[in-house]
DNA sequence: ATCATAATGATAATCATTATCATCACCATT
DNA sequence: AATGGTGATGATAATGATTATCATTATGAT
């Protein structure tokens, strides 16, 4: 489906910044940006945006679920468009790369330390920091 | 050993301040506190301390490696004592009550999706959010 | 085309945390 | 025990990320 019915589906009107934004998210090499990354690459495509509004935006499109938030112990939140299957991430510490991954195995551990505690989940966040096989030695 | 033997050991001078940090952290019911928190305890008994040096001493704690920080998803970070043994976090999204566990079978697969990625693993951060047992319905 | 309403952008404000720096306290040495 | 060099402290200002404000503007239903 579009953007355009994307967003009328959640209830938010369809709008120049909120185009642009989801069109950086969905085009842009970086699969995991901050609302600065966005807002740069705003500014090299010759749009105009208030850095405000990209905040504003990206907290929109995480609430209704378009977007997913992570916080990789950097400082800052990274944003990603929100996909259909779950996933995970291994960080590295050195050129800051992320890859995803999804364990089953993982997940159904998760629930049972869950039921252990007599905790209902409503999410989790696995990251694993380390060095990609570039940036080894 | 002391605390005082302890900063010896780090190469830490031993000060009201840092005896003071350490103390609470040791005593206080709260195993996961937050720089505030151990400044406004430390303000209950009637103790004069920077909320700067609490900030500082903390870091300093970390890298000496006597604290550990961890960053639920609650915009600031909480620090606990240190102890021999890895663990991980069950934290309630109601009241904000944090359990602690430690799983084998998931430690042992991340070492397995780690290495499938060739990445070489330095630490990682695993919280499951939700609702504890008396946070339901 | 009109118009109520939601959205934007410039700006100020907030929040957590860190940097500065003059003063002070710890502790090895005398 | 007194001294002195160096590390530590606390008041304060600064920073970085993010959010709030609000007058102006754009969207979309009519
Ligand atoms: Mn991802
Ligand atoms: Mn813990
Ligand atoms: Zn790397
Ligand atoms: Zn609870």
């Amino acid at each position: 489906m579009s953007d355009r019915s994307q967003f009328r589906a959640v209830g938010l009107k369809t709008t120049l910044p909120r185009l642009k934004v989801m069109e950086i998210l969905e085009n842009s090499g970086e699969r995991h940006m901050t609302a600065e990354d966005v807002y740069k690459e705003m500014l090299n495509l010759k749009e105009e945006i208030g850095l405000g509004t990209v905040y504003r935006v990206l907290n929109q499109f995480e609430q209704a679920g378009l977007v997913e938030r992570n916080n990789f112990e950097s400082g800052s939140s990274v944003f990603e468009i929100k996909s259909d299957s779950h996933h995970d991430h291994l960080v590295c510490m050195k050129c800051g790369v992320v890859e995803e991954f999804f364990d089953p195995s993982i997940e159904a551990q998760q629930e049972k330390v869950a039921k252990m505690a007599g905790f209902q989940i409503a999410g989790h966040s696995l990251s694993i920091y380390g060095f990609c096989s570039d940036c080894q030695e």
